[in-house]
Order: C-alpha cells, then sequence, then structure tokens
DNA sequence: CCTTTTATGGAAAATATTTTTCCTTTAATA
DNA sequence: TATTAAAGGAAAAATATTTTCCATAAAAGG
C-alpha cells in the first residue's frame, strides 16, 4: 500500500499536516464535501482556514489526484482519482458509493447516434442502498 | 404542439411575460446557464432581475417543468424536462446536446452489484461532436 | 369588463460560496 | 543549518444565490 506523503509527493504537492489530513479524510470516506472536510479539519486545526481548504482542494484537482463528483440534489463532493466507475447516492442516507460498471455499450452507441468521439463518462445513479432497504 | 403558455399553466405557474421567455429560452436552445439566460433576458426586459430569473429558475424546477442539468468543468445548464436522455458536451465548442441510449444494461449491472434499487440515472459524456471533429 | 385575491417582479439587502491578497511560517533541498 | 519556494491563515474581495418588502400584474369570480 502506498502511502499518503508519496501520493502527494507524486503530485508534485508538498507535504503538510494539512495535505495530509484531507486525502486521509478523502481515503477514509472516500467522498466527502467541501463542508464536512472544514468541519472534520477543524477538529485537528483549530485555526485552519476555508482558504486553505479551497486552495489545496484545487491545488489537488489541477495536479491530478483528485476530483470533484457533481451529484443532483445536493453538494459537489471530491474523491481520489482511481479507475473509471460509477456513482451511486442513496435518496435515505445520502451515502454515495463507487461502483464499476461496464460502459462501453452506451458509450459506443451514443458516439455512433450523435458522431461524438467521447473522451470521459460521468455516470450517477439515484436509488436506494441495500442497507435503507432493509431498515424499512 | 403545445403552447408555452399552456406549459406553464400545466405546472401551475401563472403565465408571465418574463415566465414566458424562459421557456422560450429554453425551447429554443434546449440548455442554457443562468449567466446567458440572464444576459438573453435583458435584451427583452432591461430591468429585470437575476433574483426574477433565480426564483423563476427554482420555481420552474419545484414545479417539475425544467431541471437542473450538472456538468463536468462547467456551470449548470437548465434544460425542460422531457423522456429521459443524457448528454453530450463537446471539449471544443462546449454545446450541449440530448441522446436518447439505452441504460437498462448498465443500471441493471449496478443494482445487482451495489444492492441500490435504482430510480433515476445521470449520464453526460465528453468529447468532441462530429462538427468540431470536421473543422480539424 | 370590473373587483378582489393572490402571486409576481424588481430593488436592495442578506446570505452563501469561492477566490485573492498579503504576510508569516514551514517544507524541501543543498 | 541556511536558503528558497511554497503553504497557511486572516481578512478582504469577488461571485453566486436567496430573501425581504412593496408596488404591480395575473387569475378568477361576479
Amino acid at each position: 500500500m502506498k502511502g499518503t506523503a508519496e501520493l502527494l509527493k507524486e503530485h508534485q504537492l508538498k507535504v503538510t499536516p494539512q495535505r495530509l489530513k484531507i486525502v486521509m479524510m478523502l481515503e477514509k470516506h472516500g467522498h466527502i464535501n467541501i463542508e464536512d472536510l472544514y468541519g472534520e479539519m477543524l477538529k485537528e486545526f483549530p485555526s485552519v482556514s476555508l482558504a486553505t481548504i479551497y486552495k489545496n482542494i484545487n491545488q489537488m484537482i489541477d495536479n491530478g489526484l483528485i476530483q470533484e463528483v457533481k451529484l443532483p440534489r445536493s453538494k459537489s463532493v471530491y474523491e481520489l482519482i482511481k479507475d473509471p466507475h460509477l456513482h451511486m447516492v442513496c435518496d435515505k442516507c445520502h451515502k454515495v458509493e463507487d461502483v464499476v460498471v461496464g460502459t462501453e455499450k452506451i458509450i459506443e452507441e451514443a458516439e455512433k447516434l450523435s458522431g461524438y468521439i467521447i473522451t470521459e463518462s460521468f455516470i450517477t445513479l439515484r436509488g436506494i442502498c441495500a442497507e435503507c432497504q432493509a431498515k424499512q
């Protein structure tokens, strides 16, 4: 397993305590929004600034370490970049999960119908997660 | 064909000149963001307020007439609600187009893998449109 | 039509979100 | 260590969105 500090260095980002914490939060939660990230950061760095959060998130995006995930009906979350996957959002508990599903069929059909050459796909599915189904 | 005023009435929205213009812009452009919509509105209603744009857009969303489309790397656009479709965004000219593609396969596989019951899907594909390919 | 009711539009203020500036401190590297 | 470049934090600025308040306009009934 790759260390968090190494991950930062590989993306040309100096290793600072704040950045380590941000990446560790992403590793732990998978997906997190600015507000929640700021709240968590405050616990460990009581004087951290929202500007620091934004500056770091934007740099991590620019350097290809993380990406923004725009979700229907809610604020964007951020995640470490990994193999292509789609997102599932639960309408009840609002958790976000990754799922790896083959998308070649859809992409080929869309290319054929539209004439586009497609370079990237963004797929989000809304529904009720298994746990919330069980709770009803 | 259905009149614009009727469309508003069907969604419990009073017919006002400003609302007619907003819906006509959506009918004409297909997709438009707040900034561009405001710019177009100003041409016909020089004293229109951005608050009016936002209030109306939000009401039209609440009443099921339009929906927000969140796009990667750019501002949200709005569109009239119609049959399910996915969005294609051109990296060169930034236009947004609808394409109707069967998504059952992906959704079934995602449901099976995740245990979710899926109620809605949001798919956006990035690439180069046919016209921009021809231009190179 | 005219009146009444209720919602809308617009101006301004308020709130929320994101970015920038400026200066001190810290990380990297020699 | 000493040096250099970049990062963090406070505050302000910029941007985006929502709310408030009131005059006006749309809808519906008489």
